[in-house]
RNA sequence: GCGGCUGUGGUGGAACUGGUAGACACGCGGGUUUUAGGAGCCCGUUCCUGACGGAGUGGGGGUUCGAGUCCCUCCAGCCGCACCA
């Protein structure tokens, strides 16, 4: 090889693209008995109208290293890609423009895919799936079928098939239909009338975790009407979905928020008689220690007992108040600071002091949560506080904050509320056993709460903030729902061997009326007739949230084009756990919760055989563009502002002077940069490069096409080098280079197996530094471009096959090194001499010097520079060795050491 | 309010279990080559000082021979949740 050929990007990765495609490259074959497996996976994207932009490939770039340094070290990797194509927006598009969802998601998906192809992204292809194609949502509506037959076990902790749920006897007395009721009742998936939350401009209702601060996730107002409603009961899970995620290598911070998310708290569910009334109130709290000091019930808006309770004179004030409240959307009933109420004329009797507490209703008390009904404590709850303040109610406390306190008198005298810690007060009068005077509340709140259970006046409770999962969607674009309802009030799942059930085609995707899916409309598709019995039935028309396609969608891609089941069971277990799992934050209390909660109840069902579905979890950072800001805060596009040579950014159309700022990448902004642009103008190695160089994959980082220049530069030093090298290979290398290597297959390796990509790049570029212009030999040339193969794929291929090899580079072995030879190759070392901690000169020494060689040598050089180290204690020098290889690092003399001579 | 995360040069960021702070880059400065260059190559680049030397990882305090790293405390920023009784 005489001519140098030059670094031509886009041919070379044009060639290889199109070579992988053909040879089927990156295909993953199942795995064999004794084979080390590795399951890396991205969050399967929607794919949108727009395609990809710069951001979205983040984590798909850091998995696609991993896996392809996983292959290579000898795994067998499994990495696929798929879509998760039922959703919203592709629904939206074709009732603006009558294209019908499948054919918009179709296009959609063919630039994901080309773009992805662009990227050198190594997905196995053949292992594709998308949610939205019946040979996959068939499975979907499998894993509902098994939901919806089974129950929560509590006893055994886990789901079980409902026929094997016991029928109580009267139950069974009662005959069949009350058997089936009982059973309904009892099933994962259940149907509840409830308060749900309705978004009127999206028609359809939403999920708690689909609603933030009382909006949708597009902006859009929520508000909470009853209506009948399809749930999973996620709930029965709370306590083992909080449990296992000790085990998970997981963020901190997700794992945090799935705690809040479920927010366990325990309390007591204790029942307030009320006064001239054989009725009792449930409430729950947590803090039963203050039952003294409750002096009213609040009952939510929505609460069973109101219409019963309210007097009379009361009812047109009640009516009027539960009307607003269910009026209003979420959004203004939480972010209300002010608490509203209306008394209902009915009094309920505190148990330690047989004095009357005054029944509200009052909408800062959900309907939902714990019994719907709170007892009030004015004197120890911010809440209640407010409320009995704003309504006149008696303030009794019955904690002393202690002599300490500032704030002691006015809390004794009821003019502020106490919520720490303290001592329980005597009783106002009598309460013997509800009462603990001198004992600090939370030793009292486990007392009382013994002796209410004792008395029967209570039990102790659990409760979550987990609300079961309303799974029911008013949509076109998603999973047919399989259930019948049957004119003789029976319900049945769809038979498992009718399945898939497909979604009919139909003209109009408008909802038909409020809370009802468009596919009322496909009169043919929704009304069936029993074969045998003649009876006739309707189609839940609902379909299933946008969730439910990827809660179980890791365990397709282990047996894509199964056809007999939903994974095969060997398969399943040999893939095991998903080991790495990369995408947003923002699915923390959404997909990830879904997908362990659906995980366990397959579990339970012996469908899959681990309690988890995902061991690691790393959440890629966001990646933003930039934008401009006038004075007034206003975020201006990028093309309307220009660039003074000062410096200074100008609003060309106002000349207003603006400031750079980082601003989420967005057609509004003009700032969207796509991978198209980047790979045309520098490759996508270089891009590949660039983008994990450019700092932790956790962290959150601004895009700057220009600065792709860096990594490109790079590039083309990598190949310079590596072409003349083997244009001219050396059989004499010199021993740092040598020893470079080894230094960068070791670090390289340590980064990858951390995730460290951005420091494995650096590694690259310091071994390039040491070598470059150096005799260099044939076998550390085909190493180094191993070592380079995961991060810029194209140019290792090309460079391995103009080393003379006829397969792929990633059929090669990862290299190996160990630190032996690095440490072997050192022959003196530069020791530095502290004092005191500080440094203050070098030495050079053998590697293997021991400590008292090391000691004397930091002395006399101390001693030559001046210092007077007559009395130096030599067992007073410290000497660093590095923890792995044993060599000296440093020589420290402790200043105290020189206090014996008296200096 | 509650919770999680983060504060290191002009910039992005290195620094594994406490052990030479600023690796590797960007930018900037100087030099060189020259085919025009916003190209290549080489050198320099934390701050103060002419130098010796000193200071330095958001502020303050502590533990230690030694602290970016551990502990306490305060400050700032980012993200998530938020009437859950």
């Amino acid at each position: 090889m005489t001519e140098q050929a030059v670094y031509d990007f886009t041919a070379l990765e044009n060639k290889w693209r199109d070579r992988w495609r053909r040879n089927r490259t990156m295909a993953t074959p199942d795995p064999g008995p004794g084979d080390k497996t590795f399951y890396v996976l991205d969050m399967f994207p929607y794919p949108s109208g727009a395609g990809l932009h710069v951001g979205h490939p983040v984590g798909y770039l850091a998995t696609d290293i991993v896996a392809r340094y996983k292959r290579m070290a000898g795994y067998r990797v499994l990495h696929p890609m798929g879509w998760d194509s039922f959703g919203l927006p592709a629904e939206r598009y074709a009732m603006k423009t009558g294209v019908h969802p499948e054919v918009s998601t179709e296009a959609n998906i063919a630039t994901y895919k080309r773009q992805m192809d662009l990227l050198g992204l190594g997905y196995d292809w053949d292992r594709e799936i998308q949610t939205s194609s019946a040979d996959y949502y068939r499975w979907t509506q499998f894993i509902f079928i098994q939901l919806y037959n089974a129950w929560y076990d509590a006893e055994a902790g886990a789901a079980r098939p409902v026929d094997e749920l016991p029928i109580p006897a009267e139950i069974l007395a009662a005959g069949r239909r009350a058997v089936q009721k009982y059973q309904d009742e009892h099933r994962l998936v259940y149907y509840e009338t409830a308060p749900v939350n309705w978004c009127a401009e999206l028609g359809t209702i939403l999920a708690n975790e689909e609603v933030f601060n009382g909006k949708s996730e597009q902006g859009h107002k929520v508000v909470r009407v009853p209506l009948r409603q399809l749930k999973m009961r996620i709930t029965a899970y709370a306590e083992r979905l909080i449990a296992d995620l000790e085990a998970l290598d997981w963020p901190e911070g997700i794992k945090e928020s799935q705690r809040q998310w479920i927010g366990r708290s325990e309390g007591v569910q204790l029942h307030f008689k009320v006064r001239g009334s054989d009725v009792e109130v449930e409430t729950f709290t947590t803090r039963v220690d203050t039952l003294g000091g409750v002096t009213f019930l609040a009952l939510a808006p929505e609460h069973e007992l109101v219409d019963a309770l309210t007097t009379p004179d009361q009812r047109a004030a009640v009516d009027a108040y539960r009307d607003e409240a269910a009026c209003k959307s979420d959004l203004d009933r939480t972010r209300d600071a002010e608490k509203t109420g209306v008394p209902i004329g009915a009094a309920a009797i505190n148990p330690v002091t047989g004095r009357p507490a005054p029944i509200y209703v009052a909408d800062y008390v959900l309907p939902d949560y714990g019994a719907g009904a709170v007892m009030g404590v004015p004197a120890h709850d911010e809440r209640d506080f407010a409320f009995a303040g704003k309504y006149g109610l008696d303030i009794v406390p019955v904690i002393d904050p202690g002599m300490n306190a500032p704030d002691r008198e006015r809390v004794l005298a009821g003019r502020k509320c106490w919520i720490e810690d303290g001592v329980m007060l005597s009783p106002p009068k009598g309460g013997a056993g509800l009462y603990h005077a001198g004992m600090r509340w939370r030793d009292a709140r486990e007392a009382v709460a013994d002796h209410l259970e004792v008395k029967g006046l209570g039990k102790r409770k659990i409760a979550y903030n987990l609300r079961d999962w309303i799974f029911a969607r008013q949509r076109y674009w998603g999973e047919p729902i399989p259930v019948i309802h049957w004119e003789d009030g029976t319900r049945t799942t769809v038979p498992e061997d009718q399945l898939p059930l497909t979604l009919p085609h139909i003209d109009n995707y408008k909802p038909t009326r409020q809370a009802q899916s468009p596919l009322e409309r496909a009169e043919d598709w929704v009304e069936v007739t029993d074969p045998e019995t003649g009876l006739k039935g309707r189609r839940e028309t609902n379909t299933m949230p946008q969730w439910a396609g990827s809660c179980w969608y890791y365990l397709r891609f282990k047996d894509s084009r199964n056809a007999a089941a939903m994974v095969d069971p060997a398969l399943e277990k040999a893939w095991g756990m998903v080991d790495l799992y990369v995408g947003g934050a923002e699915h923390a209390t959404l997909h990830l919760l879904y997908a362990r909660f659906w995980h366990k109840v397959l579990f339970d069902l012996g469908l899959v055989s681990t309690s988890e579905p995902f061991r690691k979890l790393v959440n890629q950072g966001l990646l933003t563009s930039h934008a401009f800001r006038n004075e007034r805060g206003i975020i201006l596009p990028i093309d309307e502002v220009a660039s003074k040579e000062n410096g200074v950014f100008v609003h060309a159309a106002s000349g207003d002077v603006v400031t750079r700022v980082s601003a989420k990448m967005s057609k509004s902004l003009h700032n969207v940069v796509t991978p198209d642009d980047v790979v045309a103008r520098f490759g996508a190695d270089a891009f590949r490069v660039h983008m994990m160089f450019m700092g932790p994959l956790e962290a959150m980082r601004e895009w700057e096409t220009d600065r792709v220049a860096s990594a490109s530069k790079f590039l083309h030093r990598v190949w310079r080098f590596t072409t003349e090298g083997l244009a001219n290979p050396s059989s004499d290398e010199g021993k740092p280079v040598s020893l470079a290597l080894t230094r960068l297959v070791l670090a390289v390796t340590e980064d990858l197996d951390n995730l460290r990509l951005n420091t494995a790049i650096s590694e690259l570029m310091k071994f390039l530094k040491v070598a470059e212009g150096q005799p260099v030999s044939k076998a550390t040339i085909d190493r180094f471009i191993t070592v380079l193969a995961p991060f810029a794929p194209f140019m290792a291929e090309e460079l391995w096959e103009m080393a003379g090899s006829s397969t792929s580079v990633f059929e090669a072995p990862w290299p190996r090194a160990n630190e032996a030879d690095l440490k072997a190759g050192i022959e003196k070392i530069e020791v530095v001499v502290q004092e005191g901690g500080k440094r203050r000169a070098t030495i050079i020494l053998a590697p293997d010097a021991d400590d008292q060689t090391v000691r004397e040598a930091a002395k006399a050089r101390l001693a030559e520079m001046g210092k007077p180290v007559d009395g130096l204690d030599l067992n007073r020098v410290i000497v660093v060795r590095d923890r792995k290889s044993g060599q000296i690092k440093l020589a420290n003399i402790s200043v105290q050491a020189y206090s014996t001579s008296g200096v």
